[in-house]
DNA sequence: AAAAAAATTTAGGGCTGTCTAAAAATGTAT
DNA sequence: ATACATTTTTAGACAGCCCTAAATTTTTTT
């Protein structure tokens, strides 16, 4: 049996709130990301249940079952080389193509996955920094830390970002602040966090809390 | 409003079989392609009409109206814009792609499509030689001859198919005959219409008349 | 530990797109 | 032109996925 658009979604859903803990995912938590109301979700976990893609016990939060991670796993890997094709190939900003993957997602077919993903040379990453699952469901789980986790004086690398909305993605931009630059944190401010960077070892910039804590890095 | 999956099926689907000359399509036609009961389609066509894509009146069959026109030949583009996609990037065959290029479709986002025309170098036809209608809904209609009018002697250039079917594809593929190919019509058995001809001035090849009905050429 | 608050589920319903069975309209043939 | 056949529509129903309102369970507070 082949699961549903809205299947997929939930499960998709599900994987990225339970984190790399497998976290047990709640009924409202569902209900925000969904963008439905949790009467609602009730019903689609009562029916994802009984096609063993969840473990589900009334009241008690949802976890997936392997078959389920299985899916999600997929769905994540088209997503994310689809994000890839939109960027690299057609040119896209990457504030720009999440809600365009959103659909191209759920494109059902193994053999156009698997050809995309060799024209797109095996991308081990998507353009937000985010690791792309392997055709057996295998996804690394980078170990980067947040920006606000790195001491004054000390360099690293920017390598994703936590928040992928177009508008914080596109303060980056205008920041400077792409995958790949080079930070080095110059001063920190005690009272709210904000910190003066510099990029590149060449333009220095003031970036609020809110922004350092949404960037990921590797130390140098 | 915007226009489900299933109505943007039914406009081209519409489209497809009131042909050039607009003719009036009948429900059990669209039942037929749309592999749906008659009755499904009444309730469809009753939505399409008060939406204002068709003009129905009941018993009398359907046609387009100018805004369903509009739609159906921006899915017709989109269609054959992945179409060509799946082929000259990713190395489908062209009896590989119509199934996927049926979800791709429906992919919603202007954008996307305008980006995808320009990365395909704006082709004017998708691999089986259908003319793909450019942004505004304008689509030339070539007026290619099929192989079997082509008299016993002359010569032609193979521009597209009638048949879609893999079956037929494949069996083109196996006998050499591609788009743009040049053929010369040796000889015809009357009793059958079947037909030995030269590809390219080079082998020769015996067809049946069922395949010469399916292959459109231009002469030469 | 009882009361209040929050989270979750159930009950009942709507909309879309499908179905079957039956009725109505149209077309065809004698 | 009447009877038969075909096409199309109506009536009534169902599954998927969503909703609101009410009931229930769990959690938090006092």
């Amino acid at each position: 049996m082949q699961n549903s658009f809205t299947e997929e979604n939930y499960l998709k859903i599900i994987h990225n709130l339970s984190g790399r803990d497998d976290l047990e995912v709640s009924t409202n938590a569902l209900a925000e990301s969904t963008a439905t109301r949790a009467a609602s979700v009730t019903d689609m976990l009562r029916k994802l249940a009984e096609k063993g893609l969840i473990h589900y016990k009334k009241y008690q939060g949802v976890r997936l079952t392997e078959e389920g991670q299985k899916v999600a796993l997929k769905v994540i890997r088209k997503h994310r080389l689809w994000e890839v094709f939109l960027v690299e190939k057609l040119g896209f900003g990457w504030d720009e193509v999440h809600d365009i993957a959103e659909e191209l997602e759920h494109i059902p077919s193994d053999r156009l996955v698997e050809r995309l993903d060799a024209y797109l040379d095996h991308p081990q990453f998507d353009p937000h920094g985010d690791p792309i699952p392997d055709a057996k469901g295998n996804m690394p789980a980078p170990d980067y830390l947040k920006l606000s986790d790195i001491p004054l004086g000390h360099r690293a690398l920017m390598m994703g970002v936590l928040e992928h909305t177009p508008a914080f993605l596109q303060h980056l931009d205008r920041s400077g602040l792409t995958l790949g630059c080079e930070i080095e944190i110059k001063e920190v401010n005690e009272f709210d966090k904000s910190a003066q960077i510099q990029i590149n070892s060449q333009r220095t910039l003031f970036i609020s809390q809110e922004v350092s804590r949404n960037v990921l890095v590797q130390r140098l």
